[in-house]
DNA sequence: CGTTTGACTACGC
DNA sequence: CGCGTAGCCAAAC
């Protein structure tokens, strides 16, 4: 899963599901992580804290030209991972508000209005992922 | 080629 | 809820 010879794939694979995600809906770097399977040998410790910083790695390389929505992609808090005020964060915000995702006064969504419940289970056979963690 | 960085998370206080 | 910390390791510098 995570070996540089993958990489390439991992990457593609990431941005595939992110395309995914319907607008007004959002996801995180871990559930997408959730639904890739780990190597036969990965320790299963080393996999949880590895696999959503290899999400966000991947999403950090995103091709702009390929209108992927990134935006779509918050952490587990429910919050955008850029710092608040950041030129990135004010555009990835903007992005969501104007899908009409709504952030409280903490910067926070509301997981229980706009989680995403992950790809449908065609989708998820076609690609040979795990149903996604459920957000909470 | 050594050091720092980073679009993360779970957990403890 | 907010803040700090450990765990992780390929990229970026």
């Amino acid at each position: 899963m995570f070996n540089p010879p993958n990489a390439r794939s991992f990457f593609e694979t990431v941005w595939d599901i992110v395309c995914q995600i319907p607008p007004g809906k959002v996801s995180t770097y871990g559930q997408i992580a959730s639904m890739m399977s780990p190597e036969d040998d990965m320790d299963p410790v080393r996999m949880k804290n590895l696999a959503p910083r290899w999400v966000g790695t991947a999403l950090r390389k995103t091709p702009r030209g390929k209108s992927i929505p990134w935006h779509r992609v918050i952490n587990s808090q429910g919050k955008i991972s850029f710092p608040i005020g950041s030129a990135h964060a004010n555009e990835q915000r903007q992005l969501l508000e104007s899908e009409g995702v709504v952030f409280d006064q903490r910067d926070k969504v509301d997981f229980a209005i706009v989680a995403w419940q992950g790809p449908d289970d065609a989708y998820l056979a076609s690609k040979g992922l795990l149903p996604p963690r459920p957000l909470k």
